[in-house]
DNA sequence: AAGATTAGCAACCGCAAGTAC
DNA sequence: AGTACTTGCGGTTGCTAATCT
């Protein structure tokens, strides 16, 4: 049965064609989202078996956010999971509906890159202390962001579970039409605090940072403060599987967010997507696939 | 206008665990 | 029990488009 392929076929790599994923696609369709070796070795494509797998989980699946950029949401649970869990990015996007585990790791990935080069960026402006007059904008993607930007909440108090550093970052300019909504939203980072305790921070009021400015005053007159060299050193660390958002001023009165369930159980079986992006790109094959069509996909067995 | 930089994404690779023979 | 094979996961790389200088 499982027969070593003796053919020394070609096999193809790159970018899939709309006809490799039409095959790949009936394929799904008559047999499940299995056998994907047998795609192969009955000659529909040229493509490992891995390949087609990774095709039809990343791509191909009915009810993906593809193009979707990751709402705020979406972000804070990715944020709050992988401090829990670490790397476990396929276990991650069980809580995320029509996300996979590369949409979270892509993602996570573009986040730490942006935020090691603002935070590199913001100490290299600054050698003693950090100065947001002397920092210039941080590029990203294009765009002049906003340079660091911390959030200390004293009236959420500095204890071990819900302190708070945000960082100021091109969130806003990851979900369209968010800059509004969510330039002032705080995250609060669970278990930070463990990193900090030994540089607790004794403001005696929310020292909220607002935007920048060139006054040279700014800083002070809008409760600017420098990092300590402790925060920066803290910052700095971003393989912490504790990450800083980057986030706007502190709503000190939001409570920490409830973690979503897994939206579905995580098991080989399919997953279940609710909805579809409206940015989405409308796609013919999978408009004949039913909305719950794999969620009780019989073990058909490939011939 | 052209080159450089950056973010986002798609896909590959290696490894490990599970399963069938 | 051992081997071959499949499946799933995480890390990494390369390409492309957008934007800046």
């Amino acid at each position: 049965m499982r027969k070593l392929e003796t053919k020394k076929e070609e096999i193809k790599k790159g970018p899939w064609k709309a006809e490799e994923d039409e095959v790949l696609i009936n394929h799904v369709k008559r047999y499940g989202p299995r056998d994907w070796s047998s795609i192969r070795s009955k000659g529909l494509l040229q493509r490992t078996g891995k390949s087609c797998r990774l095709r039809w989980v990343n791509k191909l699946r009915p009810n993906l956010k593809n193009g979707c950029k990751f709402s705020a949401d979406e972000e804070r649970t990715v944020i709050e999971l992988q401090s829990e869990f670490g790397n476990k990015w396929a276990r991650i996007a069980t809580y995320l509906p029509g996300r996979t585990d590369n949409d979270v790791k892509n993602f996570w990935s573009s986040r730490q890159k942006r935020l090691a080069r603002i935070l590199h960026n913001s100490s290299d402006a600054s050698s003693s202390s950090f100065n947001p007059k002397s920092s210039s904008s941080h590029r990203v993607k294009g765009k002049n962001v906003k340079p660091i930007r911390q959030s200390f909440n004293a009236s959420q108090g500095f204890g071990l579970v819900e302190e708070e550093v945000t960082v100021a970052s091109s969130c806003s300019q990851m979900v369209p039409n968010s800059s509004d909504q969510f330039d002032d939203e705080t995250l609060r980072l669970p278990d930070l605090g463990v990193k900090l305790e030994h540089q607790p921070f004794a403001f005696g009021t929310d020292l909220v940072l607002t935007e920048f400015s060139d006054s040279p005053n700014d800083a002070n007159q809008q409760g600017i403060i420098p990092f300590s060299p402790e925060s920066r050193e803290l910052l700095a660390r971003l393989d912490d599987p504790f990450y800083y958002d980057i986030l706007g001023p502190a709503d000190s009165s939001e409570p920490l967010f409830a973690l979503p369930q897994p939206f579905f159980e995580p098991s080989p079986a399919p997953r279940r997507c609710r909805h579809v992006s409206k940015d989405e790109e409308p796609d013919v094959f999978l408009d004949d696939f039913p909305a719950d069509m794999f969620d009780q996909v019989d073990p058909i067995r490939s011939p």
